[in-house]
DNA sequence: AATTTATTCAACCGCTGAAAT
DNA sequence: AATTTCAGCGGTTGAATAAAT
């Protein structure tokens, strides 16, 4: 089937680009009977398409919480830390990246990371200069990184110290409570360049999934990491505020959240 | 300027598992 | 319990566009 048949209709559908005017009756169809049941689409809103490319449509590229624009270098990181833990399950990876569709970030992926088939001969040093600097500028990135997070990481271990021992003052009042203090744990640097060291090669990139050996994966829910990091705090973390309250507050307010994150551990 | 080649990405397909009948 | 329907997933295709020759 080739998109010289596009617009056709074959069993009664539409197939091929979407227009506008299809579009706004989509538009108009999710906004009156909300998402699913796409089957009905066609005779509730007058749309000549089946139920499985409306439904494409919508999530793809109607939807409103779509984020326009340029994976950003953010987003790529994330996008490679995931894939390297869990393959090509792009709908999984998409979770971790609000505004992201799964196909987007497997066109994504699958132009930039994919091994090349081919190159043609005269181009294959310049390719691979091109692929090393961006290697080189990948690690250093990688590098600036694991500072920063190293260097929060110190930072917030000795703010926690201090208000578990704060928090420790105020209950040692009160013999009877053995409180112990789940602090966590955190590696320095969480394993980003896991899969994409400087010495990575395109072929370890393709297939560097690591995929347990049992064949069993891990449950999908990509929420808590090995670490006991959200993702949701990794981003953060990412931005250089791991997770806490915005740099431009006081020490107080720090040592406030901190009470707040660490008091639901303590125990007895 | 014209042609060829490479890249991007929207939309499709087949398959699977869950829910409904 | 068996069958059908539906939603969602990952792989693939090919038109449009950009880059190279």
């Amino acid at each position: 089937m080739s998109w010289g048949m596009m617009g056709t209709v074959e069993e009664g559908w539409r197939r091929g680009p979407w227009t506008a005017e299809e579009d706004e009756l989509l538009i108009q169809y999710v906004r009156v009977h909300g998402e699913g049941r796409w089957n009905s689409v066609a005779k509730l809103a007058g749309l000549k398409r089946n139920g499985k490319s409306c439904r494409l449509r919508w999530v793809n590229y109607l939807r409103p919480d779509l984020k326009r624009g340029q994976i950003t270098p953010r987003e790529e990181t994330i996008i490679l830390e995931l894939h390297s833990k869990w393959g090509n399950r792009w709908s999984t990876i998409a979770r971790s990246l609000p505004g992201r569709t799964d196909n987007e970030i497997k066109n994504y992926w699958r132009t930039r990371f994919k091994k090349k088939k081919k190159s043609p001969p005269n181009n294959v040093e310049k390719a691979k200069k091109n692929r090393l600097l961006k290697r080189q500028q990948f690690q250093q990135q990688m590098q600036q990184q694991q500072q920063q997070q190293q260097q929060l990481f110190q930072f917030n271990q000795l703010d926690m110290k201090k208000i578990i021992s704060l928090l420790q003052d105020n209950n040692s009042g009160d013999s009877s409570s053995n409180c112990a203090v789940y602090v966590p744990q955190m590696a320095p640097t969480t394993a980003i360049t896991s899969a994409y060291s400087l010495n990575t090669t395109e072929e370890q990139l393709e297939g560097h999934c690591n995929r347990p050996n049992n064949g069993y994966w891990p449950d999908e829910a990509p929420v808590i990491e090995d670490n006991g990091l959200w993702w949701d705090g990794s981003w953060n973390l990412l931005d250089g505020n791991f997770g806490m309250s915005p740099a431009t507050e006081t020490c107080d307010a720090r040592k406030a959240y901190f009470h707040n994150l660490v008091t639901p551990f303590l125990l007895g």
